[in-house]
RNA sequence: GGUCCCGUGGUGCAGUUUGGAGUGCACGCCGCCCUGUCAAGGCGGAGGUCGCGGGUUCAAAUCCCGUCGGGACCGCCA
């Protein structure tokens, strides 16, 4: 129907009779006898001069045909890439009226997402969308590209798996054939692409769907991509060479500009220094060691097993009253005691209301170890290290993290996660990953002796990827070899009959020759909006749900009619309903 | 499971603190005028269950309770 894009047309396409196809985007009728339409695509928007008498109104489908012409002079627009020219002469043909649209058209201001939702159809024409949505093409490509290019081969997974009862909450579907029976779909291809090692696959990846029946957020939906991958014969350092490469390769392809090399630090450090496993290392504010300046201390709330601070520069000029006491609550309601804070005043002198409890080389001390100057204000968490490391991480973040977009692209490789996230009241320790990681090759002793709290020291290989504090993704050395297998499986508490019945297929598998492999995989969606500049992953997704799981477009989730449910074997409970 | 914020013509907001007539702004919409605009301009007009329910009050958009919807976060997401 076309012969150019609207927003392709330049000052070299002068004289060229064109015919363009899009949406009305504004227009300015002076009178029947002239009228400027703007007509908008994907590429962009294009002058149209009109000189007949016309009802084309905002958001009608239009054709256009007409002679590429410079703009009168000094009538050139600059805002646009096509200000230079117009096309005049038009002949015009409406392909579709439209009512008016519910929302304005222009992005001026925003519009409530629940109404952007319902008519996603037309939220999607606006620049925005357009550009999310190829950026997110791009990323998918790239990363294509580079798994290919690294020898990678895409297998495609079934959707209809078999419920595991580790993990996140399945998405679960009732089984027509086998009633009483369920399909669960995949929170991720884990175990497959792990059979797919013992399959002699080598190197297996796929942008992959994942489901999870979990609470949504401003980075989590129901259903969201990962590049899934995994390798044969390799170690931590090749996943993370191959990674890399994707990583790098999609975030040029966006930005133009190639990430350095990625940095690594161990979990550890993260947790120390940042109270996070996933920090945001794109500002300092980090968490600074107190504990041993109140080892002999007068103050109550400091006599604890861990005591740091971060400094806030300026904050107390910033920060009044009622943001401190807001602050206070914040913590509180994240777990915290409370929270100590002290003003920096001249020569380090402190103010705030714990100093009276304080000997005066705590209070000086402490100021020199927060390198705090006058106008700064210090914040203090003390209680078990666990608690102060996350309370902290959560303040440092409330305060100083940076809008979405600033402060550019910290990718990070966070290694060496512990093996246990903590000891269940049984006594058992509960993994942190899943019971196939790797344990790390120099703690592999300690594994044999551990007790108690001793499992919490022991290290895996598993890594995460994170992006301005935004975990992309994971991945670990798998465990390949029986006898860790079933050492892990002893101290999980998971004996040979519910190993079987839980892992009873992947475990079948290692028995006819595994190699050692290792994988990783990474949220698409996260590493599109991050590349966009949002802060949401709704804003890179074409059709996402609200946070409470609904589409205000289909309005799923619905209920389903008796027959139907009848035809499933399913009742629905009287409490239910 | 929990904390916090929002809900006012089609859209975005002000009004809610301190109760007093659906009061206001911008955009959009409809009609008329207008031959160089580009967020066109001028004149006129239509459009409201102040999310819903209950309570307090002579009187509720405003105060109280509940509920629904949306959003941010904690828990959860091996």
């Amino acid at each position: 129907m076309r012969t150019h894009y609207c927003g392709e047309l330049r000052s070299s396409d002068l004289g060229a009779e064109v015919t363009v196809c899009g949406w009305v985007d504004t227009r300015r009728v002076h009178s029947e006898h002239l009228a400027f339409i703007d007509l908008r695509d994907h590429s962009g928007i294009v002058q149209c001069v009109v000189d007949e008498k016309l009802d084309l109104r905002s958001e009608y489908v239009a054709m256009i045909t007409g002679t590429v012409r410079t703009r009168f002079e000094g009538k050139s627009n600059d805002k646009l890439a096509t200000g230079e020219i117009e096309i005049g002469d038009c002949s015009v043909h409406v392909l579709s009226i439209a009512e008016p649209p519910p929302f304005p058209m222009h992005e001026r201001s925003e519009v409530d997402e629940t109404i952007r939702l319902r008519h996603r159809y037309i939220d999607l024409r606006k620049p925005r969308m357009q550009k999310n949505l190829r950026t997110r093409a791009k990323v998918n490509s790239s990363i294509r590209n580079a798994m290919e290019r690294q020898g990678f081969v895409e297998i495609e997974t079934p959707m209809l798996i078999a419920s595991t009862p580790e993990g996140a909450r399945d998405f679960v579907v009732p089984s027509r054939l086998h009633p009483t029976n369920f399909y669960a779909l995949p929170q991720s291809p884990q175990i497959f692409k792990q059979l797919c090692m013992v399959g002699g696959i080598d190197r297996y990846y796929q942008i992959a769907r994942c489901l999870r029946d979990e609470d949504l957020r401003a980075d989590r939906q129901f259903e969201f991509m990962q590049l899934d991958m995994e390798a044969s014969f390799v170690d931590q350092d090749d996943i993370i060479t191959f990674v890399s490469e994707a990583i790098k390769d999609s975030a040029e392809t966006v930005t133009g500009i190639r990430p350095g090399e990625i940095p690594t630090m161990t979990w550890q450090e993260a947790m120390e220094r940042f109270g996070s496993d996933k920090p945001d290392t794109r500002f300092g504010m980090e968490l600074i060691e107190l504990t041993h300046l109140f080892e002999h201390t007068e103050a109550k709330v400091f006599k604890v097993n861990c005591v740091k601070g971060i400094l806030y520069p300026e904050g107390a000029e910033i920060l009044g009253r009622n943001a401190i006491d807001a602050l206070t609550e914040k913590c509180q309601s994240w777990g915290a005691k409370g929270l100590a804070w002290f003003r920096v005043g001249k020569n380090r002198e402190l103010d705030g209301a714990l100093t009276k409890f304080m000997s005066a080389d705590e209070i000086s001390e402490l100021a020199t170890s927060m390198e705090a100057k006058e106008g700064d204000m210090i914040f203090v968490i003390a209680d078990q290290r666990r608690v102060v490391n996350h309370i902290l991480g959560l303040l440092r973040l409330e305060i100083a993290r940076p809008p979405v977009g600033e402060g550019g692209l910290n990718f990070l490789w966070i290694t060496e996660f512990p093996l246990f996230e903590s000891i269940a009241d049984s006594g058992m320790p509960i993994p942190a990953h899943h019971p196939f990681t790797m344990p790390h090759p120099e703690d592999l002793e300690k594994l044999e002796t551990a007790a108690g709290e001793e499992f919490l020291e022991i290290r895996s290989q598993a890594y995460d990827l994170v992006l301005n504090g935004w975990e992309l993704g994971s991945g670990s050395v798998r465990i390949h070899n029986k006898e860790i297998q079933t050492q892990i499986f002893e101290i999980l508490g998971i004996n040979e009959t519910e190993a079987n019945e839980k892992f009873g297929f992947l475990l079948d598998a290692f028995r006819y020759g595994a190699p050692p492999h290792a994988g990783f995989a990474f949220g698409i969606d996260r590493l599109a909006a991050l590349l966009s500049g949002e802060e949401n992953i709704r804003e890179v997704i074409a059709f996402p749900k609200t946070q409470s799981g609904s589409d205000p477009l289909t309005n799923a989730p619905t209920p389903l009619s008796p027959t139907h449910l009848e035809e499933l074997g399913l009742r629905l409970s009287p409490e239910a309903t």
